[in-house]
DNA sequence: ACCCAATAGTACGATATCGCACTATAATGT
DNA sequence: ACATTATAGTGCGATATCGTACTATTGGGT
């Protein structure tokens, strides 16, 4: 197909590569989250997965605005999230009992079992998708990237 | 911090591996999109700066509907972040000389400037926030990931 | 004990996303 | 050549995002 311009040569500086090892990253986001959301039900967003995806991993209780922290979104949207979460009685919201402007989020059973049958759901997608990329080597990447969120992470609170 | 429920084993099964690597891609794509849009002028997204930096780098020239596929997007939503750089003079709708239904989608001078100037401004912040992340590092899962992102992409229109 | 700056969360409005329906043009079959 | 089907893009409306302003509560200083 053509172009009326060329690609441009890829002259890297300094955090050049982390640039665009950054943008590789949000791409694939795109698409994943795409395919992601194919996968769920009843109209639940990606925020609303990973938001359960969260407090199963991480243990639920947090108040929400840790969980916006977390996520680094306006603790607006966090808000309208687990309003949407709560209403499918997917979490409750407690309470603080430390702190009585604040909440507590709390995972239901119903949203721990919803977030297991999504990837239930999605797990052989991919697997079926990416019979070429080995485990050992998305193993290895992962421990990267998880060096590189908690230095995006920490660095932000500066 | 006390929770009510601790974390779950990482109990992996087949693509669970690759699930988790998407779960981080996901993560650091927030983070770093936050990070981007707060570096960005005049109330860009990351989508407009996205779409900006796709054809910097991969040659302008391509129709809507194509950069909607690129981007796993509803052609409605590249419809209406296009609107949005066309308004700013940062690209121009073209006719499509070879499809009476079609445009095609040309940057500007302003366009290509001020996506120079956003990574100009961003660069030296990743580098300052990643000093530890060495470029080694960083070029090789870049290699990696861009080969998931041709897996994720090619296997979608199955 | 009391003031006051700081914080958790919500209300509301402006803008963004995206599905559905529509128009205009193109491609395909006969 | 013409009818049929498919495709590019837009208009519109429902819902989502997120900034600003507000209320309720907390905690630190005096």
């Amino acid at each position: 197909m053509t172009r009326s311009n060329m690609p441009e040569e890829s002259a890297s500086a300094e955090g050049q590569v982390v640039f665009e090892l950054l943008n590789e990253v949000g791409i694939i986001a795109q698409l994943s989250r795409a395919l992601l959301e194919s996968h769920l039900e009843d109209g639940l967003t990606i925020h609303h997965f990973t938001a359960l995806n969260h407090m199963v991993r991480l243990g639920d209780g947090q108040t929400p605005i840790e969980m916006a922290r977390a996520f680094q979104v306006p603790k607006t949207s966090m808000s309208h999230t687990l309003a949407g979460l709560e209403k499918r009685d997917l979490i409750r919201l407690a309470p603080n009992p430390a702190d009585g402007r604040g909440k507590l989020v709390l995972l239901t059973d119903a949203g721990r079992a919803l977030r297991e049958r999504a990837i239930q759901n999605i797990t052989p997608e991919i697997a079926k998708m990416i019979p070429l990329f080995e485990q050992n080597e998305a193993k290895r990447i992962w421990q990267s990237l998880r060096k590189l969120r908690t230095l995006l992470d920490s660095s932000r609170d500066k």
